[in-house]
DNA sequence: TCCTGCAATAGGATTTTTCCTATTTAATGT
DNA sequence: ACATTAAATAGGAAAAATCCTATTGCAGGA
């Protein structure tokens, strides 16, 4: 079909299996060519390194071990201009999208996007230089209106008590862990309380499980 | 190549993406072809009715919308004896991978399989009978191993009271939201210490989150 | 009917949490 | 050296949570 060579794709996930599926999907579309993928960060710079034939395009996931997304993401910017990336991932995260895309990322796929949906993403970054999916455009816009409610900024310590508040200890429990004075750890307990608009502790724990301060 | 009739395979998963990306996959193996994808168990059925072709293998998804992995498998041990089924998903809950197998499942496939371990393990499964990955195995010795610890029964009135202790209420507030004396509630609220073995209504939240006892 | 088991309830004490306000200390810029 | 600020600390009190034990009411089985 098409003579001219093919546009050089490669993919960085640390899920082999979806990878190399992945790999079999993008090579069946007309004009593009998978010419390795990677399993992290870390292996896409030892590949970059290695390998002479720098791909046009990288599709790159956020969650990864090693080195993740936007690790990736922001090496990418210093080292390897050129190479356009498309950010591709489960998560539809307002903030994550934005982090992206403001690394340079030119543009940011749900992994639930129909097949002919990449394709056509692959096929508008290369000739434009973007692509933005209706959901993710939406998403843009919802965080652009509704931005007044900022997040807080959380200091060290405090996000280190929240971690503890999420546990069995007791504050006086946590305050010796944290080598503070009870009453210091009341202090924090007291900003988090208004600074977040919750009542005790179990709305700060469910504040800290929400947002990813901790994991359980 | 190989001159009988390729396996027909079907897969079940409603990541339109992955499934069209595994549908390649499957395709490029030796002796396999992909019939046709659903979006989630009650689209499977759907599709077993409409098309004359029978699968001999399906690729089963857990979490979908509308009708999730454990249905369908549930359905199809009923409806479609004959058919087998892979269960393929992200998570290696050993409860999941029990309920799976215990309704009918051939094999248990983690999503982060090499793709050499998917083509293995669907011919395995086409000849043997079942196919499990030493992971999974190993993962069911260990249950089989740590099982003392049953998990504890619940009555319906504790399961609403942990649902409640999971918000910023008191227990005054939960009582009448209850309907019931404080002094009830307090009883629920020491038995499900004891029962959880936790020491404060922390280790309860933590609890009922971990179990999925409710969603924050 | 009597016994038994379970859910609901209570009394009373101790500990922890929560709240409000104020002081000390350390660091930082001018 | 002095003003400014943020972090750490304190006092004191009310509210909530936690603990242990005991009683009541009711339903079902022997």
């Amino acid at each position: 079909m098409n003579k001219t060579a093919p546009h050089n794709i490669v993919i960085v996930d640390d899920h082999a299996l979806f990878a190399s599926s992945l790999e079999k999907l993008v090579n069946s579309f007309n004009g593009f060519n998978v010419l390795y993928h990677a399993r992290n960060g870390k292996d896409l710079q030892l590949k970059l390194k290695q390998i002479p034939d720098k791909p046009e395009l990288i599709l790159l996931d956020l969650n990864m071990p090693v080195m993740d997304g936007f690790e990736t993401m922001e090496w990418l910017r210093e080292n390897q201009e050129e190479i356009k990336v498309l950010a591709l991932t489960m998560e539809d995260d307002e903030e994550k999208i934005i982090k992206m895309l403001s690394s340079g990322a030119k543009g940011y796929l749900l992994k639930d996007i129909h097949p002919e949906k990449l394709n056509e993403a692959l096929v508008q970054t290369l000739e434009k230089g973007f692509y933005h999916s209706e959901k993710v455009a939406e998403s843009l816009l919802h965080s652009l209106n509704s931005n007044p409610s900022e997040k807080p900024e959380f200091k060290e310590r405090e996000i280190d008590f929240m971690k503890l508040a999420c546990t069995e200890m007791t504050y006086k429990e946590i305050a010796d862990k944290m080598n503070l004075s009870p009453k210091t750890i009341d202090g924090y307990r007291q900003e988090l309380f208004n600074k977040l608009d919750v009542k005790n502790r179990v709305g700060l724990v469910i504040y800290a499980l929400k947002n990813d301060i901790t994991k359980i």
